[in-house]
RNA sequence: GCGCCUCUAGCUCAAUUGGCAGAGCAACGGACUCUUAAUCCGCAGGUUCUGGGUUCAAGUCCCAGGGGGCGCACCA
């Protein structure tokens, strides 16, 4: 059968631009002299006696086939073609009597058959297992899925358009490390065999992108995938795409005005709007993002005052009082954090900066120029998710040093996603790093964020699941 | 890792207090010259996730296991 298949079809439309330059042209009953050539599947088939009409649907959108008996001389095989087998088609742009824009077919030829006849035509596939493991399924027989994912390809090639206009330069750093370092998370192991040593994938490309900047690349930037040996859910799957950029001479207030940009644009060009729906809210992306102080804003959601200088006793007392459960060995930077994301965090409905976190838990922030005990840093906040996280890069060797040892030891008393120390780093800083703002982006959850997603999993193509043994139930094995 | 929910035909879903496992669509055969999830006639389609147990009788109740979803924990 697959014998008569051509080895290639030449189309002359996408049927977006069929309807784009014939929509609304053509009278009901009318067909032109315009020849146009298309394929995809075929979707839906009502053939009707001596006439046919189907829906043929590509990447870019669905236009109906019409045909009749005398005018096209394998129209019986139209007719017996099943739902979703591909084909190619050549006819004249036409509108049906009941004013549909239509192609009226003259030839087409099967372009593959489809053998499994899956897929509901009204609801499509719900059974979320068969979507995210076999994805090819979800994509064709789910409208909305293949959206979701060409929105989510624009997404990326406009952060890269977008950065390269400002004059930042794409690079890609290695996966595998000898230290995972650039943030705090349990890393994945694996083994190189001749060298016989163990490498971490991966956790953040931070460390090597500012020794790019130590190098002279004064903006840079990197997007790829990093993983992290973390529990599943809506918003984490173990690798996960980041966007880092670094940028020399500038600070973290820079980058927010950067960030909100940005973020901005992409709604604009995604939607054509600023305002995204989360759930049954609308958020207005427009910039400026409010600026508010971690403070600042525990204060509005606890009526507390929350900050590092408080006596870390006080704290506890604040923590419990509401809730939030810590570990005594805790200090108070480590539980001001926790006060902020168990009381906080989750209500902000965005989009909010939220500025300046406690410097222990900051190891490669550089120190508040106006607290010694906070850094310059900001995490963007929409919809209760963390989306962006960015600081005034630390430059000072001797600093880093001390931080790094310091994370070291929380590792040895087991803080499983402490740092290590990573000497190449602090030595490369011993090089000089100009004063640097840094910012990473978490793609996934903007995606989900701009198509309305409510799953990390919907904005994966293919999730990381759970292992199931491969059972072959087709039909070409005999 | 813990808790709750869920799994029935290719897909979407039914099945009353435990009582012969069903429908729509798809597929297959046929009718039909303007359909829009076309309509009409016909035919076929099952290890009810797996394995135990209770019972005269289990899709349904119980136990164990597997997949998925949600929540918690960890985190971005």
């Amino acid at each position: 059968m697959t014998d008569s298949i051509p080895y290639k079809f030449d189309k002359t439309h996408d049927i977006l631009d069929l309807r784009q330059k014939y929509e609304g042209k053509i009278e009901p009953g009318e067909t032109t002299e315009d020849y146009v050539t298309i394929a995809g599947r075929l979707m839906l088939s009502r053939p009707q006696g001596k006439i046919f009409f189907g829906n043929l649907t590509d990447w870019t959108g669905t236009v109906q086939l019409f045909a009749q008996e005398n005018s096209l001389t394998n129209f019986r095989d139209l007719t017996k073609m099943s739902l979703g087998d591909w084909i190619g088609a050549s006819g004249y742009m036409m509108r049906t009597k009941k004013g549909e824009l239509s192609v009226k077919l003259n030839s087409f030829v099967p372009l593959a058959y489809t053998k499994h006849g899956f897929g509901d035509k009204y609801k499509g596939i719900t059974d979320t297992d068969l979507r995210y493991r076999h994805r090819e399924v979800d994509l064709w027989a789910n409208e909305s899925t293949l959206k979701v994912f060409l929105a989510r390809s624009k997404v990326i090639s406009y952060i890269r358009r977008y950065l390269q206009d400002k004059g930042f330069v794409e690079v890609e750093t290695p996966i595998l490390n000898k230290i995972a370092g650039g943030a705090t998370a349990k890393p994945f192991v694996t083994y190189h065999n001749s060298l016989g040593t163990d490498f971490y994938l991966r956790i953040a490309p931070e460390l090597y992108l500012k020794r790019l900047v130590v190098g002279g690349f004064e903006k840079v930037f990197e997007i790829g995938r990093v993983f992290r040996n973390e529990g599943l859910s809506t918003r984490h799957n173990p690798e996960f795409t980041l966007l880092e950029l670094y940028q020399a001479y500038v600070d973290y207030t820079d980058l927010m005005v950067l960030c909100e940009n940005l973020i901005y644009e992409l709604a604009l060009m995604i939607n054509g709007t600023s305002e995204v729906a989360v759930g049954n809210k609308l958020i207005d992306l427009k910039p400026p993002f409010r600026r508010a102080t971690m403070e600042e804003l525990i204060f509005e959601s606890i009526n507390e005052r929350v900050n590092v200088h408080i006596p870390l006793n006080e704290l506890q007392e604040i923590a419990k009082k509401h809730n939030v459960t810590f570990d005594e060995s805790w200090m108070s930077g480590k539980l001001v954090l926790e006060i902020y994301e168990k009381t906080t965090e989750s209500d902000l409905e965005g989009p909010v900066f939220v500025l300046d976190y406690p410097k222990e838990v900051s190891p490669l922030a550089r120190t508040h120029r106006d607290d010694e005990l906070l850094v310059e840093r900001f995490e963007c906040i929409i919809a209760g998710r963390e989306l962006g996280n960015a600081f005034s890069e630390l430059n000072d060797p001797k600093d880093q040093l001390e931080r790094m040892t310091d994370q070291a030891r929380q590792k040895k008393q087991g803080d499983s996603e402490a740092m290590d120390v990573d000497y190449d780093y602090v030595r490369a800083l011993e090089h000089g790093l100009p004063p640097t703002g840094g910012l990473g982006i978490g793609i996934d959850r903007l995606v989900m964020l701009l198509t309305g997603a409510t799953a990390i999993r919907d904005v994966i193509l293919f999730p990381t699941l759970k292992p199931v043994e491969a059972e072959f139930d087709g039909d070409s094995e005999n």
